[in-house]
DNA sequence: GTGTTTGCAAACTTTTTGCATGAGC
DNA sequence: GCTCATGCAAAAAGTTTGCAAACAC
């Protein structure tokens, strides 16, 4: 991890202050939520878990896109519910995830698990074969998380 | 690969008759269209790419659906533009795709870029550490393709 | 005080569903 | 001929946009 939980909170007002755009309290809310969870959330997961009244769901997506645009966000994974945001990797480190296939739940990998050089061999091979050059790599593993194997 | 581009579409008949779906006009030219592509389509690509009148736009996502149930097709992606499906790596062999963070562009790379021991010590690592037990896994390269890259 | 941000409503997009007509086996 | 599949229309579900009121700086 790059930066500890309580750590993580503390950097918003920089960030968004860094790039012109006020701190308000919807904004506060929603990162405290994504920041607090272990797992990437989808919009309509982050405004639930909201206290009530604190944002509209509206400004749920409005202020998910803005911290995608700032880059504390990434999007982890999107389906035809949703797709799911978490904390960009400056701040949580760089890590892969487990999707199961039955129950959808994703669950974070500590760090990478593609040696270093091996990536170099991918990124040269894929930059002189097709002339596209890797700057991010993504692995998910799909398969059966321990509840779903019952 | 697997099939070679003609040999996949011999085994569509088949393969819906084993289930017990009928082959149809529509059917028989949507997975034409997919099988001629080199790269995953949307439902709305794979109707524009029809004949006119060939299919409905609805035809196109209850045949997608079905395939996918048949396990013909797989979702190779996933964005808010909506998904894109390719054929079931059964018969094009698996592999990994490359994505344009520019322009979304996906492009194909031939066979798995994982050697065996890797993934073989990954499956055993997650299913000790987490009690996942890993059946597929998906590898995708992000950068800037040939044309985004000027 | 000025300009950004919010909430509400409405529009848009992708995908699914209902139902009568039409086609496969 | 019986059943399944199609097309059209309409409905869901997720996301974006317009605009006046409210808030941050």
């Amino acid at each position: 991890m790059a930066h500890a939980p309580a750590a993580r909170r503390a950097v918003l007002p920089d960030l968004l202050a860094r790039h012109g755009y006020r701190l308000t309290g919807p904004r506060r809310a929603i990162l405290d939520t994504i920041a607090a969870s272990t797992a990437p959330l989808t919009v309509a997961e982050i405004h639930a878990r909201l206290g009530t009244g604190l944002a509209d769901r509206v400004s749920v997506y409005r202020t998910v896109n803005l911290l995608l645009k700032v880059g504390l966000l990434r999007t982890a994974d999107v389906t035809r519910a949703g797709a799911r945001y978490e904390l960009n990797e400056a701040f949580t480190g760089h890590h892969h995830h487990v999707i199961c296939q039955v129950c959808g739940r994703i669950e974070d990998l500590d760090g990478c698990l593609l040696a270093d050089d091996l990536l170099a061999r991918l990124r040269r091979q894929v930059r002189q074969t097709m002339r596209f050059r890797v700057t991010e790599h993504e692995l998910r593993l799909f398969g059966l998380c321990r509840q779903c194997q019952a």
